[in-house]
RNA sequence: GGACGGGUGGCCGAGUGGUUGAAGGCACCGGUCUCGAAAACCGGCAUACCGGUGAACCCGGUAUCGUGAGUUCGAAUCUCACCCCGUCCGCCA
């Protein structure tokens, strides 16, 4: 949702946003649209306003009259009539307000100007961290991992009891994933200065909404049958949402939280991609971070988190690179967004297992997020940030892959071997 | 899931159809008093949108008493649905 005088004043803006997205054949002729309707909406804004205005006085007459005991009935028809007419007036501005509305909720937010204009090939990556090593003879993690190799990863049931995309992991592959959550949520509360926060995996329409998950990519969602419940597909929601409609302290900010969830995505119209064992997933684990700022902190705050992803691969060891995104690639709510990935030898590729992104005010607008500037000020919309930090099972294989040795066994990297209680998987 | 009770401004809390955007109190801001403070007293104290020159001040208008719809010339007040909170019952981890 963006500001409605950016839509009246500086449409060319949004305009110029889209076609560095790429959207603007698309969507440009929606911007149209919606400033047609925005004048509509102000008619009819107007035009309501001034029929109501002349009832209220009608009704103050009314009441003088009944007052002055006098008759009264010839001043009532006439409310009657101006009520009838005003039914009429209101009709057409919520019909109008409604489509502006609806169309206003579609259009994406605006990316920073150092974001690269083009789609995915525009893509810049901006630094790189340790040695990846070369897929000479590496397994892919399936294959290690799976029923003929440690049996920590357990496709074929998983896909029983739910369906393909779900996975079950066993023995020191569950525990990995708990041991995984633990080292993550630790190192972001002791060293980065998170508040912990356990959410529900459920939310309403409204949170959908605040996130910019609704309305466009409802299909994207899991619903749940009989009530309008959805499985979040991140933790972004939920803790996003915490503060929506509020007032944020602002000697508070900035503020982060971190949290663990599983996040459910229905991948529509990405069946054959990616397929191939942790790689892409309708259910996955992640431990996800959520920041609240001030506008004018959140460029360092982006660079701030971004950093604090990477700590979770360096502490595992693992090579990752830390990728720029177009215009075109970076998500709708999304004004600028890192993504980290990490290198996997055994499939020779680099996976995504983090996105971090400054969604400036554009989430704070629709979920009504603000705080208090400076001592008096009225309350102004905070900057929203998230990031994945990070995502389990691109890094679990990423991890099997790395971590390989000849036998067939899995080095477990130093971090995890407390939590862990082994040195190695299998 | 069932029964009953309740949702009013930053907070507490009046208010069952008409000068109620809403009494009173607390908190907060300004002032008088005071060496200063407290107390007391006086005054102020919601937000959003539309328009008056796309600044400020100000002025006019509209909306907002959980949400939405309805009745009415007129709704915080009456009706219906929904949401949330509380208490009890049922059920369960």
């Amino acid at each position: 949702m963006h500001d409605l005088r950016l839509l009246r004043e500086r449409p060319g803006e949004l305009r110029e946003a889209l076609r560095r997205r790429g959207m603007l054949d698309t969507t440009g002729p929606e911007v149209d649209r919606a400033e047609a309707l925005e004048r509509q909406r102000r008619t009819c804004i107007h035009a309501a306003e001034e029929k109501r205005a002349e009832a209220n006085a009608l009704t103050q007459e009314v009441r003088r009259h009944k007052q002055a005991q006098l008759d009264a009935t010839g001043l009532i028809e006439r409310g009657r009539v101006l009520g009838a007419e005003l039914d009429r007036l209101e009709e057409e501005r919520a019909a109008t307000e409604a489509a502006f509305t609806a169309l206003a909720l579609e259009f994406p937010n605006i990316t920073l100007p150092d974001v690269p204009a083009g789609g995915e090939t525009a893509n810049v990556v901006i630094r790189s961290w340790g040695t990846p090593r070369p897929a000479d003879g590496l397994r892919p993690h399936w294959d290690i991992a799976g029923p003929d190799g440690l049996g920590i990863l357990d496709l074929a049931r998983g896909a029983k009891v739910a369906g393909s995309g779900f996975v079950a992991f066993r023995g020191l592959g569950a525990r990995l994933v708990r041991s995984l959550m633990t080292l993550m949520i630790d190192l972001h509360t002791r060293e980065h200065g998170y508040e912990e926060v356990w959410i529900p995996f459920v939310v309403n329409r409204a949170s959908m909404t605040g996130t910019a998950q609704f309305p466009k990519f409802e299909e994207e969602q899991y619903g749940i049958a009989g009530d309008d419940l959805f499985l979040i597909p991140t933790a972004e929601v939920p803790v996003t949402n915490l503060y929506r409609d509020e007032i944020l302290d602002a000697a508070a900010l900035p503020r982060g939280f971190v949290t663990y969830s599983p996040c459910f995505r229905r991948e529509a119209g990405a069946h054959g991609k990616d397929t191939r064992g942790l790689l892409r997933l309708h259910q996955f684990d992640k431990v996800e971070l959520v920041r609240y700022c001030a506008p004018d902190e959140s460029p360092a705050q982006l660079e701030l988190m971004t950093g604090h992803a990477e700590a979770v691969l360096q502490r595992l060891g693992l090579p990752y690179r830390v990728v720029l995104l177009a215009a075109g690639d970076t998500g709708f709510a999304a004004a600028k967004t890192y993504d980290l990935e990490v290198w996997a030898p055994g499939v020779g590729r680099w996976l995504e297992v983090s996105s971090c992104s400054t969604c400036t005010d554009f989430q704070a607008r629709r979920a009504n997020i603000r705080f208090r500037p400076g001592g008096a000020a009225k309350p102004a919309f905070a900057h929203t940030l998230n990031g994945s930090a990070i995502a389990f099972p691109r890094l679990i294989a990423a991890l099997i892959e790395h971590y390989q040795e000849p036998g067939g066994g899995v080095r477990v990297p130093d971090a995890l071997r407390p939590a862990m209680g082994a040195d190695r998987l299998g």
